[in-house]
DNA sequence: TAAATGATGTTGACAACGCCCACTTAATGG
DNA sequence: CCATTAAGTGGGCGTTGTCAACATCATTTA
């Protein structure tokens, strides 16, 4: 009966468990604002703890802002793998992924903004590791999607094909990409058609990507370089 | 000769043309910052005016980047328009219009998800009149090149063809937007593969448009709409 | 077991920011 | 010619990111 927490609500001196929860406040607070101008001090002080405590898990705001970008990347290949999980087509795989993947975008825009946009990647340095990482992983389903999909049981593995079959995720990405932020920051619309016209768009994208698909450049990697 | 600026290069009481220098200088410290993130003081500073002198021309932040997103549109417009001016084919006009369309983006990626991101549509209020309109211009390009273009020629008036339309131009607009996207953001790449990459995809996104053309549903609109 | 260490949290401070106010300047038009 | 008003100034308020110095406490080590 040392530590009585009850009766005046006073926390001990150390919170225990901070590091996680900034991150998930942040995470809260950036869903429900759609922004990350949020300030690190509201976030201490949801958390209760002095406006400086966050500096002690976290370098500078870029740093809280990498952790939750990878969080983001993780959720979205959860879900992306679940989709897929069940579907045996490579098509409805595929057509699984990107509902998922643009389902993500629009239900939480701010949260795309970050992980995709260029605010991670700003002054000349490259990408905080944590969120590269998450990224690559998150992308790796999508590249094992096509490749062991529609097109690889057909095509052989070889040098040219293999160019070719980055050409289809680089379409396929694209596609997916470009329809999720036009959806996400309101430049079709209404937001009350998005489901039936996302899925309308997706299945022109799917039929169209058979007869699209160009060769690309040699030394051309598709998602975020593990190195540099 | 009563007003001598150059002896002591004191500028008169009123700067005269500071809506402009602000605006202007507010793009150059974003295309060579590449981040919204700079101070309005700063830009008070370098037209040599006290930090309030903006807010006579500006209510506020949100207002200023406003404009320079409504110069971007304008600058993309001027651009695709040059870029199609003299072709003929309209496929030719489609490839050379998303040329302009991606290269802008990749040229100034922060000015891109200034214009396309959703800063400006925050806080559940519309975007500001004056770059809505700037975008709706832009979007009138796109909208034109399709209609007229591959698909006009040989289908009727009618409605139902119309949402194909629509459906043509969304599929375009996704994978156009979407490769710029990635290409900017740095999520495919190397740098300077770029050109030669787009190229092909490019290439392969005009070959796949004709055969996936998804009809949309009544009452959607592309672009920003102009009311609400 | 006692003391040193390192991780975590606190307090206080600083410069910079967005934005508000009251004031000044100078151009305009009745 | 003078009143109105757009445009610029200076000071100030509350907030922010970040730094430095100090407090607390669990863990290891002597």
């Amino acid at each position: 009966m040392t530590k009585d927490i009850s009766t005046k609500e006073q926390r001990p001196y150390h919170h225990g468990d901070l590091h996680r929860v900034i991150v998930e406040t942040a995470l809260d607070v950036l869903s429900e604002s759609q922004s990350t101008e949020f300030s690190l001090r509201e976030l201490a002080r949801r958390a209760g703890v002095s406006h400086n405590a966050p500096y002690k898990h976290f370098a500078d705001k870029r740093e809280l802002l990498a952790a939750v970008s990878a969080i983001g990347f993780e959720l979205l290949a959860k879900r992306m793998a679940e989709a897929t999980s069940k579907l045996d087509s490579p098509r409805q795989r595929l057509a699984a992924m990107a509902r998922a993947y643009v389902f993500g975008g629009v239900t939480n825009p701010a949260l795309y903004r970050l992980m995709f946009g260029g605010y991670l990647a700003g002054q000349g340095e490259s990408r905080p590791v944590i969120e590269r990482t998450a990224a690559y992983d998150m992308k790796a389903l999508i590249v094992s999607a096509i490749s062991d999909g529609a097109l690889g049981r057909e095509i052989a593995d070889t040098e040219p094909n293999t160019r070719t079959i980055d050409g289809a995720i680089l379409v396929f990405w694209s596609q997916m990409h470009g329809l999720t932020l036009l959806l996400a920051d309101r430049l079709v619309g209404p937001a009350d058609k998005m489901e039936e016209l996302a899925e309308n768009v997706l299945q022109g994208m799917l039929e169209g990507l058979v007869n699209s698909i160009p060769a690309v450049p040699e030394g051309v990697w598709v998602g975020p370089p593990l190195e540099g």
